[in-house]
RNA sequence: GGCCCCGUCGUCUAGCGGUUAGGAUCCAUGGUUUUCAUCCAUGUUACAGGAGUUCAAUUCUCCUCGGGGUCACCA
């Protein structure tokens, strides 16, 4: 079983997202389960919805889930755990307050040196124990082996459990065989192994690493790209190939879970650009058939779709497609200083043939005006595609020849 | 500060002991286009530094320097 576990107090990040395919992806070629675990014990900073809007998010990429588990239902488990490890004697009492704690952090700190808990809880006798009225918290007793890992707190002072002892917990509980996490959770994990020896967990979880995503505080949300007109395609297409080995620039979702190697996963840590998405998310546009492409600038028109197909040459998203596409079907807002010749071109065009061929359209457009270079084209432009610069004129007349007596009125 | 990850053209990267160190992008030049753009051709530019191992190091080891992460009763 593989999971991607997320927590609902932010909108999708693209690195989160990251996690998530790949987590999918392993557990698909593995042939093993996956499922989403919603980490909503921090009341404070959840914002409402946002975890029904993630799983939406993670289905409109493809990524299917067998189960959702929100971790705030497991607390009962949490709490039998935990009291299970205090008759064991492998977690104790504490009763330190949140003054004497920072005090100690902040002399460790003075010195220079890491803060570890003292253990002053560990061996109170019973009849303190008792004896105390104060609020206390649960403390797991701290391992041998990793040093750097002290006695940290598994229950709250309110008793609900902290995200290690819970992530350690629910893990188990769903008898996960890997976790692909990003590199920022090393040191968690050891703590959460430890919560599963001294429950005498005995199976080894699995653990990969991925880089972090450099830049990212000032890249936009996975939700912000779709609204900028990112195909869902195109965004899985990139997040798997930047650091890492891919067969062929252009795949889909399916094809990633045919090819990918986790060995090959590189460990450098790469710098999202969104110029390479864009480059990316442009290819996927113009692999589209033409009809498909054009029910994205909001046609159902095979011509209309080879014409953005041409407009792909300078924009690279269905947002900037419609921005070029819609004006030309809209009134025409000509400047001063071509007012005169596009007045001229427009009656010309309006009683002028049919032509197949643009250039035999500019011929006689030529010849019938007088008009040359610039004071020709740009007026033409004007008139074809509410723009003053643009793609090749010729390509574009080829899909528009058809449109000229609506669009030129 | 301790621990962990990382260090190849300006930028993003390929490379996994022997390569003219490859690609993409940017930039420059030329060409195509009655076109700002597109497109085509050509060109400049990189192994952070220092030791070691080896016949041979961008590749392996160590140190230095640099970037990032992490050290909560937040998840």
């Amino acid at each position: 079983m593989l999971r991607f576990a997320v927590t609902p107090t932010s909108d999708l990040k693209l690195d989160t997202l990251r996690i998530a395919l790949y987590n999918f992806i392993v557990a698909k070629q593995r042939g093993e389960d996956f499922i989403v675990r919603i980490e909503d014990l921090e009341k404070e900073s959840l914002i409402e919805g946002i975890d029904d809007e993630i799983l939406d998010l993670l289905a409109l990429f493809g990524v299917e889930f067998s189960q959702v588990i929100h971790q705030s239902q497991n607390i009962r488990f949490h709490s039998a755990m935990a009291l299970q490890l205090v008759h064991e004697r492998k977690a104790f009492s504490c009763f330190c307050s949140d003054n004497w704690l920072a005090n100690k952090r902040e002399e460790a700190k003075q010195a220079g040196e890491k803060y570890l808990y003292d253990d002053a809880c560990r061996n109170l006798p019973a009849e303190l124990i008792i004896d105390n009225t104060n609020p206390f918290s649960i403390r797991i007793a701290r391992p041998d082996k990793p040093e750097s890992i002290d006695s940290f707190v598994i229950l709250n002072r309110d008793k609900t459990p902290t995200y290690n002892f819970a992530v350690g917990v629910d893990d188990m509980l769903s008898d996960i065989s890997l976790i692909i996490r990003s590199e920022e959770f090393r040191e968690e994990t050891l703590k959460q192994k430890h919560v599963r020896d001294a429950l005498k967990y005995e199976k080894q979880v699995e653990y990969l690493y991925l880089p972090t995503i450099k830049n990212l505080d000032t890249a936009p949300t996975v939700k912000e790209l779709l609204r900028e007109g990112f195909l869902p395609e195109a965004i899985v297409n990139y997040l798997v190939t930047i650091g890492d080995e891919v067969p062929q620039e252009l795949f889909t979702l399916e094809e990633a879970i045919a090819f990918l190697e986790l060995e090959k996963i590189s460990q450098t840590p790469v710098s999202f650009s969104i110029e390479a998405l864009q480059e990316v998310n442009r290819k996927h546009l113009q692999a589209l058939d033409a009809k498909e492409l054009s029910r994205y600038v909001g046609f159902a028109d095979a011509e209309i779709g080879e014409l953005a197909r041409v407009y792909l040459d300078e924009v690279a998203t269905t947002k900037e497609l419609k921005a070029k596409i819609a004006p030309i079907f809209t009134e025409r807002n000509i400047p001063e200083e071509f007012a005169k010749e596009t007045t001229l071109l427009k009656e010309i065009i309006k009683n002028a043939p049919y032509f197949e061929e643009y250039a035999l359209f500019k011929e006689y457009l030529i010849k019938e005006s007088g008009l040359e270079g610039d004071s020709y084209l740009i007026p033409l432009r004007l008139l074809l595609t509410n723009a003053t610069e643009g793609s090749d004129i010729a390509e574009i007349y080829q899909h528009l020849k058809n449109y000229i007596g609506e669009i030129i009125k």
